[in-house]
RNA sequence: GGGCCGGUAGAUCAGCGGAAGAUCGCUUGCUUCGCAAGCAAGAGGUCUCGGGUUCAAAUCCCGACCGGUCCA
């Protein structure tokens, strides 16, 4: 149930003119354009199948970089360039890669705030999708990097460049003109479009069958109340509207070579080099048609039902080939597609630094670099994964002209070297499953995949190469699935953002003490027309200090921002319009202030000791400490550590300059790079820039110092790995690093006086005094063991009717004791009576791990007092002598046994 | 960010409340012309750390730390 139907059908005045008929698809119900008067499908892949495949619908064959050329160039007329942004979208939060090219503008652009960087533009984005990871390869269409090329504009009620008509003439012009697509082949779907919290409606552009290019004319917004339905989402309309296109590059290229596979035209380098390298057999085009045939006919076939399928549908490939010959060949093909598609994806990644590890977008760069080793290792490749990037790196030269080439192969062998180990520590988890049973269950399975990273097919084939099987779930990741139950509930807050506050910290870093009107006071929530109190943001937490209202001061215990909005949280309400007077606790917001500053001195210090693909991955400043998060492989040495302190002293001595400036984006961007999003931006029609001159620049929106001189000193105090791949630094700087260089100083003096040492010998002498202790604590173990075996070899047994009792006499202490309690543990059957021959009374510690010793005990009274004790184990004292106490308590067993009465 | 698994001899692991174990490796001796191998003896442990429960904790509970892995 599309836009089109629920308000208005869409009009196409363009195509109306161009004799274009809107009719409603036969097959799926969607509204479409079309020339041709019989047709009465959409053309979509799903309605239509491919028609192009062995057949040339343009007036020339396009390689991608020809493509690119030919659709920049062609839009270049009058929109304006851009160069592709990264793959990984520093610039915002909420997604961990670039999925089409209108992240690049989202969401500063799209809601208004921000002005484009041009208007209107035309580029070529990368982009990366995972979702349909598992089908590359096997569609045949199917891939997870492509670039998404547009031609966007970006009108308001102030400006307007041009929408629907304008659109889709362009695109029609494009693909009749440029390319010479018959117009009779193109068909436009309706339908409406979300993402991003914003929709509109769209049309999906089609060209034998391919869709080439969706045209979205996004006007709307996500509104709870708004009237507009797309996706169970609500929308309202918007200022903006803005023309986002999107045209698969790939897509085109392959509508241009009919080739059976998408893969072909894109990857002809990798695809024969890895033929080649891998000795295996040329790829049957006609084969991989009638495969991808399939996958559009039934879509989530599994591949094992391929082969039958074929030989059902095309009897006269059985001459040429066997079952097994089909199953081995779509195997072989998919393996090589997926290298080329995933070394790509790859490349952009990792161009961008991503640090391969087992969090957020790292993570996705180990799936497809381990998937990469995988199917290199069926086609007996396993070494070829630094030559195919290699290759990649030249066919994308163009977009990408400087690669850090060392830092990718370092990552993608260190990477290479963690699946390494883990299949082989996955070998003998499998060995070991096998030798307590010759089957693995499902439950295993599912285990070994959540725990060891054994995907299926390798547990089946390990197991199998050992003579035992696996049992393979059948909906498999389901099952995982279910395992991973989400549970995280979301926190709701309570709004107030009707007010505008004036934020005077902005203003003047200094300013400690302000007056105010209140402009709200109720529940414990304070909003004032200006505040010098800085907002918990950035990484920097709040100030704290009091409102003075006349005689009454009101502490301040916490302060947020919502959107322009400060709020107070305040120990009691004021009357609303009341004048107050401010203050902030200085001492505590200048630590902040120190330490702020010195978190963007140390993350350019680390970036210029560890490497250009050092980035922030968080930060928490701290009046005593603060903390610093950092992209880098592996835990920071002493060494490095020690560099990185030293030169952070070189530039506080030098007296660099902190600059803060307000500056537009886009001209922000031109002179700083990427690099400014190094953690949260907050969404401003300007980007506040932070500066440390010639050594630094950040967007940020925290309070900071005028000069570094005034961080004055800055101390590293550990440094460890949080999660692969992430270091944290943890630091002080200014009086805070003082105060905790002189802690551990005065304590270390006081150890150095004990050990009778001075500075140079400390850490040996303490060593050495550790061993020493060690060594006496097993000396002293190994005593103890020695005297209990003494007094067993002197124990005396006594038996009675059916018991044992040994009777042991030394003045063993309470280790010993414990010692002699595990003895008479393991000895069932036998009562154990220990006589401690110190002092005037004799003491007695009994031991019954068969029967009651406390019951046993307190039966022996009034012959004994003091009984104390639990079933083990149980102490009295007697003047008895031990032969009388003996035959005593041996009495006292027969008759319990007699009677079975405890 | 969340879930799961693990940390015991140089290595791989067993033990899962009652004196710290196996296999390989290491040392020494014997057998052998020598090697491979075999036989015998031996060395090697703050059971990751800190709390708690218990008469008794490698073992059970809680918390740190380290490692692995899956998901978002």
């Amino acid at each position: 149930m599309g836009i089109a139907d629920r308000c208005r059908p869409m009009e196409i005045q363009f195509l109306s003119s161009l004799k274009f008929d809107r009719k409603k698809c036969v097959k799926c119900g969607e509204y479409f354009w079309t020339l041709q008067k019989d047709r009465v499908t959409c053309g979509d892949t799903s309605c239509d199948s491919y028609s192009f495949i062995g057949r040339r619908l343009t007036n020339n064959r396009y390689d991608h970089n020809e493509m690119r050329d030919l659709f920049i160039n062609f839009f270049k007329e009058d929109h304006t360039f851009l160069k592709p942004y990264p793959v990984v979208p520093r610039w915002r939060e909420d997604v961990l890669l670039v999925n089409a090219s209108i992240y690049d503008f989202q969401p500063h652009v799209t809601s208004g705030i921000v002005k484009p960087p041009a208007n209107p533009i035309v580029m070529s984005q990368p982009s990366i999708r995972m979702l349909d990871v598992d089908l590359v390869g096997e569609t045949g269409r199917h891939l997870t990097s492509f670039e998404m090329m547009c031609h966007d504009s970006f009108n308001s009620s102030k400006k307007k460049v041009y929408w629907i008509d304008g659109t889709v003439s362009r695109s029609f012009e494009f693909l009749t003109k440029a390319m010479g697509v018959k117009p009779d082949l193109i068909t436009y779907k309706e339908k409406p479009w979300s993402g991003g919290g914003n929709g509109g409606d769209a049309l999906e552009v089609f060209v034998g069958g391919l869709e080439v290019a969706t045209l979205v004319f996004m006007d709307m917004k996500e509104d709870a109340e708004g009237p507009v339905e797309i996706d169970g989402l609500k929308y309202s309309r918007m200022d903006m509207q803005i023309v986002d296109t999107g045209y698969g590059l790939e897509r085109l290229s392959w509508l241009s070579y009919g080739t059976s596979t998408i893969y072909e035209p894109l990857y002809p380098e990798i695809i024969r080099f890895l033929l080649d390298r891998c000795h295996l057999e040329d790829i049957d085009p006609r084969l991989m048609h009638l495969i991808t045939e399939a996958y559009i006919q039934e879509p989530g076939i599994n591949a094992n039902e391929i082969p039958a399928r074929l030989l059902e549908n095309a009897p006269h490939l059985i001459e040429k080939y066997t079952k097994e010959d089909i199953a081995r060949r779509a195997r072989e093909a998919k393996a090589v597609y997926t290298i080329a598609d995933h070394t790509r994806s790859i490349l952009f990644m990792l161009a961008d630094y991503v640090i391969p590890s087992n969090v957020k977008v790292g993570y996705l760069a180990r799936i497809l670099i381990r998937r990469t080793l995988r199917n290199l290792s069926i086609i007996g490749g396993k070494d070829l994964i630094i030559p195919v990037l290699e290759i990649q790196k030249r066919n994308f030269s163009n977009i990408l002209p400087d690669v850090p080439w060392d830092f990718i192969v370092k990552a993608v062998n260190e990477e290479a070297a963690k699946y390494e180990t883990a299949l082989s520590n996955g070998e003998a988890v499998i060995s070991r499953y096998l030798s307590k049973s010759s089957t693995i269950s499902e439950k295993d399975v599912a285990y070994l995949y959540d725990s060891h990273g054994l995907d299926p097919e390798t547990i089946e084939r390990i197991a199998e190469s050992k003579g035992g099987r696996a049992i393979i779930p059948k909906d498999f990741h389901k099952l995982i699935l279910s395992m991973h139950e989400d549970r995280s509930a979301r926190k709701e807050k309570v709004s107030i953002d009707d007010f505008d506050t004036r934020m005077l910290y902005y203003d003047d870093t200094r300013l400690m003490d302000f007056t105010g009107l209140v402009l709200y006071s109720r529940n414990g929530l304070l909003v004032l027309n200006q505040t010098a109190f800085y907002p918990e943001g950035g990484g920097q937490p709040c100030d704290l200090g009091y409102i003075e209202y006349g005689p009454r001061k009101i502490q301040v215990s916490y302060v947020e921002r919502k959107g322009h909005t400060v709020i107070h949280h305040v120990s009691e309400d004021l009357p609303e319009k009341a004048r107050v007077r401010g203050h902030v606790d200085a001492s505590r917001r200048r630590s902040l202030m120190v330490h702020h500053s010195a978190t963007h001195l140390l993350l350019a210090t680390t970036r210029s000791v560890l490497g250009d693909h050092v980035w922030q991955a968080g930060a928490q400043k701290g009046v005593d400490e603060s903390r610093i998060d950092i992209t880098h492989f592996s835990k920071l040495t002493d060494e490095q550590i020690a560099e990185i302190e030293r030169r952070c002293l070189e530039l506080i001595t030098e007296s660099r300059k902190i600059i803060v400036r307000n500056i537009d984006w886009y001209k922000a961007l031109d002179q700083f790079g990427f690099r400014l999003f190094q953690g949260g931006v907050p969404l401003d029609s300007k980007l506040r820039v932070v500066e440390i001159q010639d050594v630094d620049a950040e967007g940020c929106g925290g309070t900071h110092l005028d000069n570094i001189s005034e961080i004055g000193f800055l101390k590293i105090i550990r440094a460890e790995t949080i999660q692969e791949g992430i270091q944290r630094i943890i630091f002080a700087a200014g009086q805070a690093a003082l105060r905790y260089v002189e802690k551990i100083h005065f304590g270390s003096r006081t150890i150095m006086t004990q050990l009778g040492t001075d500075p140079d010998n400390m850490e040996t002498a303490f060593l050495k005094e550790r061993a020493r202790s060690v060594d006496l604590k097993k000396d002293i173990d190994s005593l103890r063991k020695r005297y209990v075996n003494e007094y067993m070899g002197r124990s005396v047994i006594n038996k009675g009717d059916g018991v044992t009792l040994r009777l042991i006499v030394g003045d063993p202490d309470d280790e010993e004791i414990k010692l002699l309690g595990k003895i008479a543990a393991s000895n069932h059957g036998e009562i154990m009576l220990l006589r401690e021959v110190r002092g005037e009374l004799a003491k007695f510690v009994m031991f019954n791990p068969s029967g009651s010793a406390l019951e046993l005990s307190k039966s022996l009274v009034p012959a004994v007092f003091d009984v104390q004790g639990n079933r083990f184990m149980a102490s009295f004292r007697s003047d008895l002598d031990n032969n009388k106490l003996i035959r005593m308590i041996l009495d006292k067993c027969t008759g319990n046994l007699n009677g079975k009465g405890k």
